[in-house]
DNA sequence: CTGAAAGCGCTAACAT
DNA sequence: ATGTTAGCGCTTTCAG
């Protein structure tokens, strides 16, 4: 592989005089200015690709006022980092801002420090947009966003608030995996649900809530048992729905984790499943697929997430302010439905 | 949560007015310059403190040559991005080069073809430095660096060269794998190893090699099935072990995703797990934690990797040249040994 | 120890 | 359609 000159410092200066036309004009080029006759414009290309000539960044920043760098924000606090989410997401983000000339800016930081780093870096122009993931207080991105900071967030912000958005429809997926349930023939479905103060924990349930309504039906809370998307959580779960003695036939699972856990105890009870008992996951983690049977869950677009936010971005820092969006989930049957 | 106040223009000269001194004395202050008399000093900082006042990067950049950005790149042909690795990684780059007051750039992009964007961004000091993660083709990196763009990759490089790289010692995690199983008693351990044309796969044999070796034996081939660090093929190499009728009473397999995949059919045979044979995996992945058997495995310090990486970066910021390091593994007993 | 002044490389009026 | 000319906000000689 070979690599372009290395352009120790050649300036859009040099390229206007081996063009032999005006720096304004070669900037035009650059820039794409329509209004440049075809002959300069083919001669400062040219000189362009000659020198390997590329304009600084720093140059453009400060003579423009904007930065072309994004920071894409991951509260360390959180514990979901062993999650291959984030990798995914952050690359697709990466990928698709690039197509608009930005840069995404990787910050990892605690959220909760009221003045770190990264609010005076943020709010001063530093970049041109940031990227949050879901926060438990949405009060720092509300108050960055008045600012006049353009802001997308990955994930349903709890408060709801006008600042745009993007994240797979929990309810609508976890509809979708009850009624799978349902179509398979079973007729009293529990639920695990997961942590009820995340909105996908609260959607999720309420997305099996629905799907229980549209039989006609209300929801035995007798069958719902809660758990906070552990491993740890879905076995305690399963075992609490198991020791009510109130029979069921499948059990949708608010998240993979949790449903591991819960086909474990299930297997402990020697339950077969699918037969005796169906269960159906969310997320559609790696580890699904790795056990001796294989689950059946729901498929979130987790690349789209990254590369959908990265694209709303975009249309910010263009001065459009685009509406959030909800992704579609799938429907990945298994082994154990 | 309450921001400082927005910062939309104030700049280092403003502070020079109201701080009654020069512009040149503020940018002394901001930079740490000693000579400057006590008073001044803090009657900058006062002004910095009550207007909110950041330095301006573009300005900062384009007056000094250096962006203060370091690129992480993630070779996005690669498939690994499904393993959390990359989340945690990236995120310890990013907290630790924060402390040098350095920003992450991330880019995801193929790094086979030659003249993208990638090549002229980061030949034109549009960066300070690259981080890499390891690649199947060294040669890329190696132009760079020989340009002088400060590079560090995470992995051991393909073809030994002299650019600083960070890795997890692999042979000595495979050797300590491979004698905790003597340690447990194994007499005759077989390997299932990785994809030997990764430096990983071939260190992580080699280690277990030098531990069989040890024990004055040579290892016997027979003993050997090659995968190539998927779940499939640890299933595969497993089943060839079994067919071979070639006795062991333990197994060191290369990878985690391999070794659950090798324990899956160990369990189709009714081969009681550690009591007939014993296995150890290499990475501690998470879902080493979740099936009906835990696990032993080696753990790598991921988090290690990233800091580690990162601060071998601030130091060539700073125009030193770190030594290559290698970061220790932990061995992890569960219960399949 | 401090200030004045000259850029860093680019863009954006403003002329022409 | 193109060139001239000011800056953008900071650092850094160079004087003093």
């Amino acid at each position: 592989m070979t690599l372009p000159p290395m352009n120790q410092n050649v300036t859009l200066a040099e390229i206007a005089e081996i063009a032999g036309v005006s720096p304004a004009t070669v900037s035009r080029v650059l820039n794409g200015d329509e209004r440049v006759a075809e002959h300069r414009v083919e001669s400062v290309n040219r000189a362009v690709r000659e020198l390997g000539y590329t304009p600084s960044r720093a140059a453009r920043s400060l003579a423009t006022g904007k930065t072309g760098l994004i920071a894409t924000i991951i509260d360390s606090n959180l514990e979901v980092f062993t999650d291959p989410f984030w990798g995914i997401v952050t690359t697709a983000i990466s990928r698709t801002l690039q197509q608009s000339n930005l840069q995404a800016l990787l910050m990892a930081t605690p959220l909760n420090k009221a003045d770190n780093m990264l609010a005076s870096s943020l709010s001063s122009q530093q970049v041109d947009g940031a990227i949050f993931f879901q926060l438990h207080d949405d009060s720092f991105v509300a108050e960055l966003y008045k600012q006049g900071l353009p802001c997308v967030v990955v994930g349903t912000p709890k408060n709801a608030t006008s600042i745009p958005f993007v994240d797979v429809d929990n309810a609508a997926g976890a509809r979708m995996a009850t009624e799978h349930l349902i179509t398979r023939g079973a007729k009293n479905i529990a639920t695990i649900t997961g942590d009820m103060s995340l909105s996908a924990g609260k959607l999720r349930y309420e997305g099996y809530e629905s799907a229980i309504n549209g039989l006609g039906r209300a929801v035995d809370t007798r069958l719902v048992a809660h758990g906070n998307f552990s491993h740890e959580s879905g076995i305690e779960a399963m075992e609490e729905l198991l020791d009510s003695g109130v029979p069921f036939d499948a059990v949708f699972v608010a998240n993979d984790l949790m449903a591991l856990g819960a086909m474990s105890v299930l297997h402990d009870h020697e339950i077969k499943i699918p037969e005796q008992v169906a269960v159906i996951g969310f997320d559609d983690m790696f580890a699904a697929q790795l056990g001796r049977q294989k689950l059946s869950t729901i498929r979130q677009d987790i690349e789209g997430l990254g590369s959908t936010a990265a694209s709303m971005m975009a249309e910010m820092v263009e001065g459009r302010r685009p509406a959030s969006r909800m992704l579609q989930t799938e429907l990945v049957q298994r082994e154990t439905t």
